[in-house]
DNA sequence: TATGGATCCATA
DNA sequence: TATGGATCCATA
């Protein structure tokens, strides 16, 4: 899995220039370059069919598998409850100087992708969160996947709220990555889709 | 259809006090008032179950086209483009003063309530926006409809994100309406996807 | 019950 | 192709 967007919203306090934030980073960019598919061949390479309609293209949920995986190794904490009430929990956490830094990886409906930059937003203007993460599909690859998934440049007009929101922010980082395929083949397996929504209608 | 909770989570510059503020206001609630069920009844009640299942409880998409039809006929545009790049439209619009003032009629997932939020915020701050309504039902109400639709109670822990937002707007209201059925009846017919609106009014 | 997610739909 | 849905799933 390769790195094609990464764009910082939010950078106060000087967190950025700490060693912890050279550690995150480097886990963060490592769990990515670590997703596979087909498993262990090196690369990751979609199945090359469209997935706007029923039943067509890639299903999206075991790309999230490897790399929480990875996360967990480096000491990262899943399914993570912020403790803010009426919040609900982040995908991965790491616990740095008491504090927390989030990760989303975001393979949702796109509407959900708000929702996750807010939740981290929120957390960062309440002083829990120290930073956060959101990784999401390119549009490029967003074609490949279940329809309506959250990708980069869909989001990417929003981008001025939390920007904006920085400006309560005492100390932290949020960050918006956009990840890509290495490629696209008929040789390699559909990741298949599950029966959520209205699959089965 | 009655309300049972209302927040302005951003009032500035003054609008409150215009009468077109007044029109406004006066519109929004006639216009949720109005919806009835079943039609002609003079009330609104939910066809008694829980809409937790597969085909179970009631569908939500005609109670939002009466809305729609009744704020037409009051001279709101709706389907309305912003005219920002990457933004799209709104439910509804009213156009004062040169300015617009948006309805959105939150009947999606509950994260597409974030993306509502989002996006009439983003307006009020870039200025296209003169303000805007979100309009969702209760938790009470959410039991019987279409499971995760948006909810007042499940955006409210996420407030806090666009009152802050609200700095930096220098004129408009930011308003969130929780609406709730009169009653519940195993009497009533339930109801489906894909009515007539009008239906309803 | 509560919350994040995953999957197609409707329409311009 | 683009954008806002509408609906059901998985799991604690």
């Amino acid at each position: 899995m390769k790195i094609v967007k990464s764009k910082i919203l939010i950078d106060k306090g000087g967190f950025s220039s700490l060693p912890s934030w050279q550690r995150i980073r480097s886990d963060v960019l490592q769990a990515i370059a670590s997703i596979q598919w087909p498993p262990g061949s090196g690369a990751f390479v979609l199945y090359d069919e469209l997935g706007k309609r029923r039943g067509e293209g890639n299903g999206v949920k075991p790309i999230k598998d490897a790399c929480m995986l990875y996360l967990r190794e480096q000491g990262w904490l899943l399914e993570y409850d912020l403790g803010l009430p009426g919040i609900g929990k982040v995908d991965a956490v790491y616990l740095v100087d008491g504090k927390q830094f989030a990760l989303e990886w975001e393979t949702g409906n796109i509407s959900s992708s708000h929702r996750s930059l807010n939740k981290m937003a929120l957390a960062m203007l309440k002083g829990t969160l120290i930073g956060g993460v959101l990784i999401l599909p390119s549009r490029i690859m967003y074609r490949y996947l279940t329809d309506r998934i959250g990708n980069f440049e869909e989001i990417t007009p929003y981008f001025p709220l939390w920007e904006a929101l920085g400006t309560f922010v005492n100390i932290g980082i949020l960050w918006v990555i956009a990840i890509e395929q290495d490629a696209v083949s008929k040789s390699v397996p559909r990741i298949e889709k599950g029966r959520d929504g209205r699959a089965l209608m």
